[in-house]
DNA sequence: GCGTGATTACTCGGATACAAGATGTCCGAGTTTGAGCGG
DNA sequence: CCGCTCAAACTCGGACATCTTGTATCCGAGTAATCACGC
């Protein structure tokens, strides 16, 4: 029960390609090389971002990864959900009937740290720091 | 990410415990009969329950595991806690400086969850439903 | 009837096996920019 | 100066390799109740 990498790695590259300028595409030998992490992986990575629709790569020279125009609404639960999958966090494997109380109290609680994810977007990051990144 | 399936025993486990009487302790061989899991397997996870304390272990013939004296203040993150570890969801692994706004986020939120299952005890459970175990 | 020992029904803990997922690397393919070169 | 070609700088996607973790099994050891047996 943890976090991947890969969703450190995918919310750091949003709030990077969030604070930078949003026209220039930006490579991923740069993005990784400020994460330390191997720019093959990073890239690994990134494409589960773009079938997301978040955010679109430009091949060629001087190409790379950009946000998409429906950049401010991206919170950090739709780049946690893809990255992980949004499957709920718990499954009950005991059939007591149609729903179980243990689920329930489960899901409720997954479902508040949700709430709070959904209401973080990553412009709000952006303004009220000065990008140390 | 996602709760394993020892978490998912282990609330069951403690919830049936919680409905059974409290002074017989219950074979290990019934708890995991009941869900479709091997007894060792079982018994290696409430080994862990044992040592955080919520419950002992009976040994001998009849034995099996009781609910320690302090239940009643035993809430779903206790439990969840013993299984998983209680670390935090989330690791940083970049260095921008003292903290990271990123893994601020994240924290709040997971405590938000955390906070929920803070609240919810076992016994709280039982009450409210019929027994349907 | 009563003590004593053996049997039985349990849990405990370590060692081990297995599977799945996370992490990371490699390489071939496609794409665009830009430089070089010939006209 | 213009256009063509080619190389370079990129991303993309699949195929691997590796490592960690979750899941599960097996077995020997210890323990307590109970049964059997002999006195």
């Amino acid at each position: 029960m943890k976090f991947s990498k890969a969703t450190d790695y995918a919310l750091h590259t949003m709030l990077f390609l969030t604070a930078a300028t949003p026209d220039k595409p930006v490579g991923v030998q740069l993005l990784a090389e400020k994460q330390k992490v191997s720019p093959t992986y990073l890239s690994k990575i990134l494409t589960k971002l773009v079938k997301a629709g978040m955010i679109e790569s430009i091949t060629g020279v001087n190409g790379g990864y950009r946000l998409k125009r429906n950049w401010g609404d991206i919170s950090f639960l739709d780049i946690i959900h893809a990255i992980e999958g949004s499957a709920s966090l718990f499954d009950c494997s005991f059939d007591h009937g149609p729903d179980c109380p243990i689920q329930r109290v489960v899901l409720a609680a997954e479902e508040k740290m949700e709430e709070h994810l959904r209401n973080k977007k990553m412009s709000d990051l952006v303004q009220e720091m000065n990008i140390v990144f």
